[in-house]
DNA sequence: GGTCCACAGGAAGCCTTGGAGT
DNA sequence: ACTCCAAGGCTTCCTGTGGACC
């Protein structure tokens, strides 16, 4: 028995006809998009992704589209735009200037969209956007970020210079709005009548992240016997979240799953905010457990950092003090 | 005011992978 | 087949931090 018709448009990669709430940023992005770089930014789960890549669906001019949380290089990130320009796979092996070289010879006309933009730069600097912004027959860029607001201040000025972007700005969704996107989507997934409108209420006044709030309606609709009602989804509430946070996950390595448990389990065993030097124990203790092989404390120090970026955990920083220089970190309950 | 805390995070170097030239 | 080169992943080493405590 399932109430489900068709889970496609439950689904968070899904990409419905028509948008619903963001009208005035749809349309600068459809304005602007092939004519001026771009920087699109708000936190995650504001539609950010999904309507860059519907503004590049109608885009008239060539598009590259690159998740940088995936490619995280300049050298990654050229490797596929080559790959798409030339719609070829670029093995590693070349020289960055002969990336370039073969890139440049393509180029003209492009719209090049780099996704998650921040874990480029956490991790290699901005050079990737100097030497895009400066080519001769200049492509059009569109950054998205969810945690740098001002770019400004995280390129270099040269680079900032060059590249000079429209800034395009996502506000969190409002309940209303989250209630209205999740009724819209109900009613083309589910059988009619299947779900309590307090159920919905519920959720969209939880959370203000869209793709968990699709995450859990849809969890809770392959749960449900006949009806979605709100004592189900309010007693599912951890597992959608969990999935949330698997999901984001896979995208990294197992490594960072060994470190994520290590937190989970810390926080289950008491305090709910847990020191940098215990959580690299315990994920030593777990990584040694699982396979053997474990990374060093520096390497895990930068994957926190990814997880922090990510809103999976939540940091406080300390510089000095009785506990010297340390993180404290906890989990994020994702709202 | 000197020492300690408990790491953060930069720099340098090693290892592996894969293309190019000979 | 061999050597050379460049890139990323990773480790090792090292310096810096600033309030608490003596």
């Amino acid at each position: 028995m399932t109430v489900i018709e068709d889970v496609t448009p439950l689904k968070q990669s899904h990409l419905p006809e028509k948008i619903i709430d963001r009208e005035q940023e749809q349309q600068l992005l459809h304005k602007n998009l092939e004519v001026r770089n771009l920087h699109v930014h708000g936190p995650r789960g504001t539609g950010k992704t999904h309507l860059v890549k519907k503004a590049i669906g109608e885009a008239e001019t060539r598009t590259c589209y690159i998740n940088c949380l995936k490619h995280d290089t300049q050298y990654k990130a050229l490797q596929q735009i080559l790959s798409q320009l030339s719609q070829a796979e670029v093995k590693s092996g070349y020289h960055t200037s002969e990336l370039q070289r073969r890139i440049e010879k393509q180029a003209l006309d492009t719209t090049i969209v780099l996704d998650e933009l921040d874990f480029l730069l956490l991790n290699d600097g901005d050079d990737l956007i100097y030497y895009l912004s400066r080519l001769e027959n200049t492509p059009t860029i569109t950054a998205i970020t969810s945690n740098t607001e001002d770019l400004s201040e995280e390129l270099e000025p040269r680079t900032y210079s060059s590249f000079q972007p429209r800034q395009i700005q996502f506000e969190p969704y409002t309940g209303e709005q989250i209630y209205e996107i999740l009724a819209d989507r109900a009613w083309k997934s589910l059988e009619s009548r299947s779900v309590h409108r307090n159920a919905v209420t519920y959720i969209a006044s939880t959370t203000q992240n869209i793709e968990i709030a699709l995450t859990w309606l849809r969890t809770a609709a392959q749960k449900a016997e006949d009806t979605v009602t709100e004592d189900l989804v309010q007693e599912i509430k951890e597992e959608a979240f969990e999935l949330y946070t698997e999901t984001k996950l896979q995208h990294l390595s197992q490594h960072h799953r060994t470190l994520y448990q290590a937190l989970k389990e810390l926080s289950k065993e008491g305090d709910h905010v847990v020191q940098a030097g215990d959580i690299y124990q315990r994920y030593r203790k777990n990584a040694s457990r699982q396979d053997g092989e474990t990374l060093s404390d520096r390497r895990i120090s930068d994957f926190l950092k990814q997880l922090e970026h990510l809103n999976l955990i939540e940091a406080k920083y300390h510089y000095g003090g009785r506990k010297g220089k340390t993180r404290e970190i906890q989990l994020n309950k994702p709202t």
